[in-house]
DNA sequence: ACAAACATAGGACATATGTCCCACAATTCC
DNA sequence: GGAATTGTGGGACATATGTCCTATGTTTGT
């Protein structure tokens, strides 16, 4: 973790996500702009939190450790998402474990600030509240998903909520798979089982890797095998 | 669904819970005492929720309900608890169902009156923030246990969970079980299999099964078994 | 360039869980 | 009372998934 003196960046973030807009006061005195190298760790259970972050750049990870050493992927966290406001209010240690899975850039502000200067702060609040109620739901869906499907319709409607992509509105046929193994965390299976599930795809022409990636040739079938199944 | 016209109850319920000390005006005005039955359906996936609730008597359960039938049990609600705080402001559908387990009361406030009333409250929003924030941790931890754990964890624990009355507060060694069905799946499994799972405890002699009944022989052996996980 | 670390691929086997089925007891319906 | 329905208990087998291990290609650090 280095801190950034870099006041441009910092603005030009904070415009970029229209981050002033989530306070009724300036807080810009309050802020400062954190970077954390690829597989860096912010957070780590037990620990506790001194700052407020927002995800303004690159993909974090979210994730329990539990004692036998077995770990799950809660959620990915992209931007504009935030950091820590499970502990703003109660006080509590932090629960997961979070990492960076790139280059990431997040703006902090300090526990003591955020209570004196945000803390009765309808806007920020109700944003607050945002946050979590939207985290709350995902995870709620995803906890269902895993646990009452195989891992045959969560790899395929996986697969179409990646393809079909929000930002270019165009379904990607061609996904670059950053990581297996990840992929395989995120899916709450081993990365054994989804080799194997994918290999079982693939023999059947619906889906075919190569170099890395994933090719969809048979998006009405891959479809069909999600029945309806969405992760969001 | 019983509205019940009786403001001394109501009163004493605000009093017992210190209600009234989470909004900054008074919002007695507004609310309205609900009673509903055991099994009692209070709200279900794609509703519109009409109320914000505080639970202030009895144990609501709330699970989700896919498309196939297949269901899932998210987590168990007792007083004090609030039920429509992620519709509150993002206006979405109900995504889960909840049920009452025994006699409940709910406290109710109209949707469109704790908006104007308290949609800027800081008071209040503070006070969602927590129950969201405590709602997010329990679930990530149910989460990450149930994907880590077999059946017989989960229904340990979801014995211990039933099993204390928060009524009574005394702990109750027989459990009269409804339907085993329901039971199975909720707990995200087959009947049939947590039938076997049942009777390797029993055969280990940690719980017994008497005409419907399960009764708790071993409960320190039970409570290890479940490994900290808890249904709250 | 070479070693070390890592990602991919998959065999062999164990375990958790699901599906299908049947038998029997309890409850409800005429 | 007898038939029909429903809940319970469990055998046999199939499937989903995990663990462990090995091999090979690819990237990275020095």
């Amino acid at each position: 973790m280095k801190r950034i003196y870099d006041k441009t960046l910092l603005e030009r973030y904070i415009r970029q996500f229209g981050i002033d807009a989530l306070f009724e006061s300036d807080m810009r005195p309050y802020m400062s702009l954190f970077s954390y190298d690829r597989g860096e760790c912010i957070c780590n259970n037990g620990d506790v939190m001194e700052y407020f972050y927002f995800n303004v750049k690159g993909k974090l990870k979210i994730y329990t450790l539990m004692e036998n050493g077995k770990s799950l992927l809660l959620r990915f966290n992209k931007p504009l998402s935030i950091l820590g406001e499970v502990e703003f209010l109660s006080g509590y240690r932090v629960k997961c474990n979070v990492d960076s899975l790139n280059e990431a850039l997040l703006i902090g502000i300090r526990m003591e600030d955020i209570h004196k200067y945000a803390g009765n702060d309808p806007t920020f609040l109700k944003y607050v509240i945002q946050c979590l109620g939207y985290k709350l739901y995902t995870i709620s869906n995803t906890t269902s998903i895993n646990l009452l499907f195989p891992l045959e319709k969560r790899f395929a409607s996986y697969m179409i909520s990646i393809a079909s992509d929000e930002t270019t509105l165009q379904r990607q046929n061609e996904i670059k798979t950053s990581n297996m193994i990840e992929m395989a965390t995120l899916l709450g299976t081993s990365y054994r089982h989804l080799n194997r599930v994918m290999r079982e795809l693939a023999d059947q022409g619906i889906i075919s890797k190569k170099n890395g990636n994933i090719s969809i040739l048979d998006y009405t079938r891959l479809k069909e095998m999600a029945g309806g199944l969405l992760y969001e």
